[in-house]
DNA sequence: TCAAAAGTGTTGGGGATACACCCATGG
DNA sequence: CCATGGGTGTATCCCCAACACTTTTGA
């Protein structure tokens, strides 16, 4: 079944990884990993992290594998995104990528590993990428803005427990744009997945604001999209 | 770059394609094609129109050859849908899958080509298909079911000027429920993406209702989705 | 003139927005 | 006691569902 000529398709697995920091004013914005290629094509441009799938990996471990390779991070929420494959995407070879899109803990991705060939940029000023990789990123954080809007995923950027207004916080810097607090509270408060802890925030010179925890178990089937698992493989 | 290994995984691009017929009792169902396997493995279960990608080819060009292939027809909507490629979805080598859905104009798939190897089936109720192509039409069905209550795909079931009650039995046909014909209109109008053509459906022993058609140009650029073409490759 | 579908008008409820206002804490 | 963000109350708007009602045709 197999032709001689397809061994000249490659198949790669890439992952855009998300995760919020702070910018140079302290506002949270969304930043992304890059890897710096160091073999041609292309070399020396920073790049998206990825590689060969291997035979007898699953396209989603590869995914979470890349991640945690550039990053030494587990995703708290992974997707596929899309399957780039123009023919003319790579000079040389045909190479078709399954991508892949990930959110990350912005406290852990704070500490997350660097080093000469990988470096963390904002993702929506980007420098000249290798290959599609800028296009394939617009896209990722068109994905992410959609999503946010009527998905549950904000809170795979914050921990365990959060606040409220923290939990505004990852809305406001993805969505760039602020938010009535009155009104988000009862939003998030009507979806029916938030739950009380019961502890509050102490510290600030003000009211201490309740502590919250995303309810997985609250996800009605009929909400729920296909091949979404909650605990993504690492 | 290129490491032996990676021989072993081959790629495929398949299309699961939709059209509206009308079931036994005459109300208007999705269909689908399916083509029997003539080889192994999984020979003489129906599958899924598809084949090896061509290294030459593009992801969407492909989709819609094996479509035409098939059908004779030419899709009216192309989107890719998802990429598959757990492990061990096929016996004895691992395929990764690049799978398209596809729109075709109902009337034109009421004369469409069918063989001893070709055969249109309700969507809904599948037999055993092949792989893992129960999951994945399901999950076409999802998407479809999805996509027509937020985007305007609807029109692509029908030609080039139609009823709103034409369009209307295409909601109705996919969404699985009936609609009131007042608010659906008013729905409609407000899109702002249906052109009087000035004409009407006359024949029928009642008030003859206006021909529309679809305005692709009211299309806004915030609203679009990224690689979303109107003319789909063929 | 009648049946049936096309098309219009009107009403009420639910959710989102805007914003006034009170609460609780550290300094 | 004051500044600040946490948290509640409430009026308004808009979209949508429901449904009564009028219009227009072929038979």
């Amino acid at each position: 079944m197999p032709q001689p000529s397809d061994l000249l398709t490659r198949l790669a697995v890439s992952t855009v990884i998300f995760a919020l920091r702070p910018d140079h004013s302290g506002r949270s914005v969304l930043w992304t990993p890059l890897v710096r290629r160091t073999r041609e094509p292309q070399r020396g441009y920073w790049a998206l992290p990825g590689g060969w799938l291997p035979p007898n990996e699953e396209l989603e471990v590869a995914a979470a594998r890349t991640l945690r390779a550039t990053t030494g991070l587990a995703p708290k929420y992974l997707e596929q995104l899309y399957t780039f494959g123009q023919v003319d995407r790579s000079p040389g070879a045909r190479v078709v990528s399954v991508v892949y899109w990930a959110l990350v803990q912005s406290d852990e991705a704070a500490r997350a590993s660097a080093g000469p060939n990988v470096r963390w940029v904002p993702a929506d000023t980007l420098p000249a990428l290798a290959f599609d990789h800028n296009r394939i990123i617009e896209y990722a954080l068109w994905r992410l803005r959609n999503k946010v809007e009527y998905a549950e995923i904000a809170h795979a950027f914050l921990g365990e427990t959060f606040t409220l207004a923290e939990l505004r916080e990852v809305y406001e810097a993805v969505l760039q744009r602020s938010l009535d607090p009155a009104n988000f509270r009862r939003q998030m408060i009507a979806s029916g997945r938030l739950r009380e802890t019961g502890e509050r925030l102490a510290g600030a010179p003000h009211r201490p604001p309740r502590l919250y925890r995303y309810d997985t178990s609250a996800v009605t089937a009929e909400s729920r999209e296909p091949f979404m698992r909650e605990r993504p493989a690492s």
